[in-house]
DNA sequence: GCCAACGTTGGC
DNA sequence: GCCAACGTTGGC
């Protein structure tokens, strides 16, 4: 089982919204980064854990826990014209994005982004490198404890 | 709203 | 295949 962080924009799609849909699932789409895309279409499995990170909103950090439950397969929206997401280069016969679904687990205290950059066991995290833009990083298990260390 | 960082695009 | 221009990300 692996552990993962990914990023959302809580002003369009919150950690709320995702424990309020049927389910409380949805499909992580309208991933449009190869690295990001390569990370749920090969890497990422059913019973995989990820953190829910706010990120573009005045209280960047992390919020909550969910569980991969359907592996990647081809993100629906490239082939919609009508939606935002539409890759006119994609087709069905070879799609280019792919997207995995996840469920809500657990709603967490805010983990401010301030306190998870002042945790010195916290220094490897991806999303805190330089000019880090990935929406979905790969986190260690040591990490990932440690991050629940900091809201329990 | 600014801006640094970095990925993508497209002409050559 | 290089690289300048451009677009996007995301904290501040």
């Amino acid at each position: 089982m692996k552990y993962w962080l990914m990023k959302s924009e809580p002003q369009v799609f919150g950690i709320d919204d995702l424990k309020s849909r049927p389910n409380q699932t949805e499909p992580w789409d309208g991933i449009r980064n190869y690295q990001a895309r390569n990370f749920m279409r090969d890497s990422m499995n059913i019973g995989d854990f990820a953190f829910f990170y706010h990120s573009s909103c005045p209280k960047p950090g992390i919020t909550g826990i969910m569980e991969v439950t359907k592996s990647a397969y081809p993100d629906k929206t490239q082939f919609d014209p009508n939606n935002k997401y539409y890759d006119p280069k994609s087709n069905v016969q070879n799609p280019r994005w792919f997207n995995v679904e996840v469920t809500f687990k657990e709603k967490l205290v805010l983990i401010p982004l301030h306190d998870i950059r002042n945790n010195i066991k916290l220094a490897t995290l991806q999303i805190l490198k330089r000019g880090n833009r990935l929406s979905i990083t790969p986190i260690t298990k040591k990490e990932w404890a440690e991050i629940m260390n900091m809201c329990r």
